[in-house]
DNA sequence: CGGTATCCCTAAGGATACTG
DNA sequence: CAGTATCCTTAGGGATACCG
């Protein structure tokens, strides 16, 4: 029944550039966001905690991702007024869900690891 | 035998920074790469078509992206000799695999696209 | 049509230092 | 501990032009 016309978000469309569902996919793929995400799908971690789990990510990037995330309802933030301070990093239930269609992904491609390298160095040697 | 180097590849960790499902995990979950797998999870496309489908894509990252999934063994390039020339792209049997994946996800979000937006304003009036 | 090559610029992102 | 702020570098990515 759509017209030629741009799709929008009548029906929510991850392919529209300007679609919310697009916006929050990129925001869930991204670099940072999708790890961070697989990682508190495990249960909910602290700051130092998660950084030291996501091998590699900065602070700063960290910091900013679970920002996003909390801000598209993915995560929730438990701060714990005490010293030294404290903060637990959670999933809220629609990141739950997100998280775990990541973890799929990221199991398939844990599995096919060697499948992925064969391929490549075929690849390389043409 | 494995020395005291880093871990590597023994258990694929998506978590660690060398490991190879890590690096695929990257590269599937890129902007433009669980874009293109979910389209192609459609049916194979042409170059111009595809661009067309994913929309705001250029022709420089399309063609990067394509080279990247082919690599890594999800796509594969059906050159047809003709005038004028003919490309088509499909995935292999993994590339459909990760494609489902990414196709799972993004019905989600497409579904909770609303939920999002509404997360969102409430996080900006705060 | 299906690309690659070049140019250029912005924004992603790392390192470091500092604050509550 | 849990972050922000600042600085700086690199690479992601768009526009354009051109080739098979």
């Amino acid at each position: 029944m759509d017209t030629d016309g741009p799709a929008q978000d009548l029906v929510a469309d991850v392919f529209a550039r300007d679609c919310t569902s697009r916006a929050a996919f990129e925001d869930v793929t991204s670099k940072w966001a999708s790890l961070v995400l697989v990682a508190l799908g495990e249960g909910s971690f602290r700051f130092n905690a998660l950084r030291r789990k996501v091998d590699g990510v900065s602070e700063k990037m960290l910091s900013q991702t679970l920002q996003t995330l909390e801000r598209d309802g993915l995560v929730l933030r438990d701060v714990v007024t005490a010293i030294p301070p404290r903060v637990e990093y959670e999933l809220t239930a629609l990141g739950a869900a997100v998280a775990e269609r990541l973890r799929d992904l990221a199991d398939l491609l844990e599995a096919s690891a060697s499948q992925v390298e064969t391929a490549r160095r075929d690849y390389a040697g043409r």
